[in-house]
DNA sequence: AAAAGCCCCTGGATGC
DNA sequence: TGCATCCAGGGGCTTT
């Protein structure tokens, strides 16, 4: 492989580009929203932040303005464009890499698959006093709910955004648990969600936002008992929920 | 240790 | 049409 890189992402490359030319791309994996691209030696970080996205390119044309990054592989051109350059890619010499570390180091539980711990979800939520909202978004105890599919989970589960985790009783943390994996699923069968102008790498749009429930729908009627939605700030995000079917 | 704020950056929508 | 203001799929860093 060979990489190109434009304007500056969210973080330097941390390794001279040059080295990697001739790097031999092994596989490829995720971890939270992180992109990893296992080499012959080392591995590639790659995070769209909240405007990237990745593409095969066959015949590149020239770099348009937000595109940032070309990886340059015998299978074609994988190109990162990203306006709002909060996406990164990085590279590491292995996993423990202080760099790698930093990253991927405190990230949590994967919501979806086996390894989505009930016991060690609820515990968790015991030992925080933060709203829920807030210690989801944090991404330190499960990752992957993002600003939409937490306000979605906590419709589905039934829970005020506003409630301090800890204080959440085992049952509705269950129920929360569930709701998070089935919020996810469906997203992910449904290609996510479009907002302005997202798109997979085949140019294609997500259709979840058709049926949410709450996000981005303050003023609306709940799709249940009809209450307008209600929408607030938590952490400088909006945050949607029902008033009526989410109790705290 | 955990929580709260700040900030990175660009572009689109809205309001005057 | 021009300009100012606000808002946005994330998350690391700094300060309380």
């Amino acid at each position: 492989m060979d990489v190109r890189i434009g304007k500056a992402l969210r973080w330097p490359l941390s390794a001279d580009p040059a080295s990697l030319l001739g790097r031999l791309v092994l596989g490829v994996r995720r971890r939270g929203k992180y992109l990893l691209l296992d080499l012959d030696r080392g591995l590639m970080l790659v995070h769209l932040g909240m405007s990237g996205s990745l593409s095969f390119v066959l015949r590149p044309p020239q770099a348009g303005k937000h595109d940032h990054f070309d990886l340059v592989t015998t299978q074609g051109v994988l190109r990162l464009n990203d306006p709002r350059r909060f996406g990164a890619v990085v590279y590491a010499q292995g996993e423990q890499d202080s760099v790698a570390q930093k990253l991927l180091g405190k990230l949590g539980m994967e919501p979806l698959g086996a390894g989505f711990d009930l016991q060690l979800f609820q515990s968790g939520l015991a030992r925080r006093r933060a709203p829920i909202k807030q210690v989801l978004l944090a991404g330190d105890l499960v990752v992957g709910v993002g600003n939409i599919y937490a306000s979605e989970a906590l419709f589905l589960s039934g829970i005020r955004p506003t409630t301090a985790a800890f204080k959440l009783s085992r049952p509705r943390g269950r129920h929360l648990h569930q709701a998070i994996r089935d919020v996810l699923g469906r997203a992910v069968e449904k290609g996510g969600s479009t907002l302005r102008n997202f798109s997979n790498a085949n140019g294609e749009e997500g259709h979840f936002q058709l049926e949410s429930m709450v996000y981005g729908r303050a003023g609306q009627p709940c799709k249940v008992c009809e209450t307008p939605i209600r929408v607030i700030r938590q952490g400088q995000r909006s945050t949607f929920f029902c008033a009526q079917c989410q109790k705290p």
